[in-house]
DNA sequence: TATTGTTATGATAATCATTATCATTTGACA
DNA sequence: TGTCAAATGATAATGATTATCATAACAATA
């Protein structure tokens, strides 16, 4: 954990952002919560409980920086709100989604599936693939077991 | 056109909604913008101009009817908008798309890669897949041939 | 150390897409 | 023709996000 943020610390200074205590507080809130999909409102109340005087505004301005350095992503899973997903470290492409449409649980796929496809992608469509979104939409395996 | 006009009007009818003359304009101008991918605002620009006396309040309703029943994919590429995508006729699937984050662009790849990765998915993560989503984000054809 | 300039913050107002409300209209059917 | 449910249009309300602006933090400099 601590060492997490030391890194992180380094790739803000390296863009020449300093990781200020409330940007700390951001981070270690989404570090506490990786395995969850968090929106700007979820953070602020999380961070609140550790640093009350914290800003609205500087959570959403906190949540944009993390995104440009891509330290996070940014998602939408069609309810109203963006969400704000941690990139595992050294992910060079954004984990897929498997959205329960019973139970509403979203879970990860951490391993890349997509190499052959995007390979298909690059060569067919002359398309230079940076990133990829993958979400899945059906019944999860609790929903399932019954 | 008109005959597929024709079987949306009969997919609707089969659940007991009619083809209003609101509902069929907003459908025509789906229609001729297949390629498109319309906000609720372009909807509502477009169908204006052959149906002047329609309330924004109806596309936005006509839309979500739409959704419901399959008929468009309701997507939304990270702008502040939702974007409404015909569904080809008889595609099973939501079909995938290259976003070009040079000129921004959207191309669309109709044909289904992810058989291969959906038997992966359904057998390691026993998750019964219904749909799903894929984006790719990169440099496009016309913006990396030079 | 005092001064200056830059960056970040927090409170709050503004924006804007979407949804809710409600009176009115439409059209099917008795 | 009268009745009823569904659909519509105008408009208000909602709610997430962004903009604004005065203040704070802090580093660099004189
Ligand atoms: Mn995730
Ligand atoms: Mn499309
Ligand atoms: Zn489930
Ligand atoms: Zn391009």
């Amino acid at each position: 954990m601590e060492q997490r943020i030391e890194r992180i610390k380094k790739q803000l200074h390296s863009q020449s952002y300093k990781l200020t205590p409330q940007r700390e507080a951001v981070v270690r809130v989404l570090l506490e919560h990786e395995e969850d999909h968090l929106s700007a409102e979820d953070v602020y109340m999380l961070v609140k409980e550790k640093y009350p005087e914290i800003g609205l505004a500087t959570v959403y301005r906190t949540l944009e920086l993390l995104t440009e350095l891509k330290i996070v992503d940014k998602i939408n899973f069609g309810d109203g709100v963006s969400r704000y997903d941690l990139r595992k470290e050294g992910a060079t492409h954004f984990h897929h989604h498997l959205v329960c449409l019973e139970c509403g649980a979203v879970d990860e796929i951490q391993e890349d599936l997509l190499g052959d496809v995007e390979k298909i992608v690059e060569q067919r469509w002359k398309f230079d693939i940076k990133d990829h979104r993958l979400t899945f939409h059906g019944i999860c395996h609790r929903c399932n077991g019954r």
